[in-house]
DNA sequence: TATGACAAACCTGTCATACAGGTGTGGGAG
DNA sequence: CTCCCACACCTGTATGACAGGTTTGTCATA
């Protein structure tokens, strides 16, 4: 009738260690006690610490290795990738969904990034846009290319969360992307993608916003239009 | 030298499990293999198994439950939300870093929510808005119709990555929350507070995509300066 | 034939133990 | 004082055992 309890020492374990790392400060680099220590101070067995560790490990909070004891971990988007693939592969989401969650988040990138970028950003955003046209015949290396370019733009707003959410979205878009450019099937229609990475590199190095925006904007539009073609629901 | 394997029988098997769930195409509800059965099949421990399966079951991607199998998960956002909280308490975000990210979504959201919310959405929303007023002095009731009228806005856009990201601030939220309304010192600040929630769900009920972003971005407007106010850095 | 109770088969949760192999450190050799 | 190595410590994986849940097929009863 009442499931009150979430049950399960495996669920009160990860409880005690997520409070140890809140009670104790701990940042990220920073070393738990052994499974055998957290064993005896919570009076359980090695396998439910462990369980509760691999727990913590798969949501990225803390970092295992071999030989060495856990580390609190840094912030990373590996863990919310598989979610969003899972989501999409369990007909749950759906690319066009993602693609508008997508436009919202990086407008806004890009205004903060033409903002806020450092100057070795916007040399190298320009040099990613550059090395996309020298890759236009190579899909694969064009995708991470073109993976890389946002990821900089996501880091360039100097709001980690933006970098999350951008990050978090690659896996999926890494089973996509071939999709859409595959429908870009005129030379002038993959020429146009390639030339709005370039507005948005050129924008963002100028520091102007409206324009990044803009150009943003167009990107999307295309991407968009590209995944519908190609009949993406 | 080289770490090309990311190392571990348990890292493997949880590839195995995820690719034999893409494989059968199975959906939410759907039951795993047994433990005993996987670990056959794979030539692994059951040790190893259930470290995997705890790993997915970690990221909502699985769901497990004593004597029943293993289930296909729905998507949720309960780990999202221990992950930005882990980042929150280690100092690799900060609160303004997600208003940000909140204001950004949640304009996009309160956009859509006024073109696609249903009736039955548009009854709730004022519901909850004037559940808020009756709720005025009581803090924790006011935080939780809160977070549930942002919540339920996020359904209505008809996107489940716009709830999920929502969702996954609540956590956070939900300890953060707290600060901003006892930095509303003043009757008007609060019932200020209060009326814009109105407001927007007046504007959502009555199809008003440009009102309800205005109120929008007042609310969060008056929000960040609340927390600022209060010195949350 | 339909129903409902029950027991057996099946499964997961937790524990104890064992051992292989990776890490880190202190102390001894040079 | 430096370098290297052995040892203590730790994690990864396997096995076996047992206490509860859950599922399912069967059988007695209506």
């Amino acid at each position: 009738m009442f499931q009150s309890a979430p049950t399960g020492l495996v669920s009160d374990t990860i409880g005690a260690i997520s409070r140890h790392i809140r009670e104790n400060d701990l940042m990220p680099g920073d070393r738990l006690p052994s499974e055998a220590q957290m064993s005896k101070d919570l009076n359980v067995s090695r396998t439910v610490v462990r369980e509760a560790f691999r727990s913590l490990a798969a949501m990225r909070i803390i970092e295992l290795a071999t030989g060495k004891r856990a580390a609190v971990a840094q912030i990373d988007h590996g863990a919310m990738s598989l979610m969003i693939e899972h989501g999409v592969h369990t007909d749950q989401i759906n690319v066009q969904q993602i693609y508008d969650v997508r436009r919202t988040i990086e407008t806004r990138i890009v205004t903060l990034a033409a903002i806020r970028r450092s100057d070795a950003e916007a040399t190298e955003l320009l040099a990613l846009a550059l090395a996309m046209q020298a890759a236009a015949d190579e899909p694969q290396k064009l995708m991470e290319l073109d993976l890389a370019f946002h990821m900089l733009l996501a880091r360039a707003s100097r709001n980690p969360v933006f970098a999350l959410i951008v990050g978090a979205f690659q896996g999926i878009t890494r089973q996509t992307w071939p999709i859409g450019w595959k429908s870009r099937s005129t030379q002038a229609s993959r020429d146009l993608m390639l030339a709005t990475h370039g507005d948005i590199a050129r924008a963002v190095a100028a520091s102007d916003p409206q324009q990044a925006v803009v150009s943003m904007a167009l990107h999307f539009d295309e991407s968009v239009r590209a995944l519908l073609s190609a009949g993406l629901s």
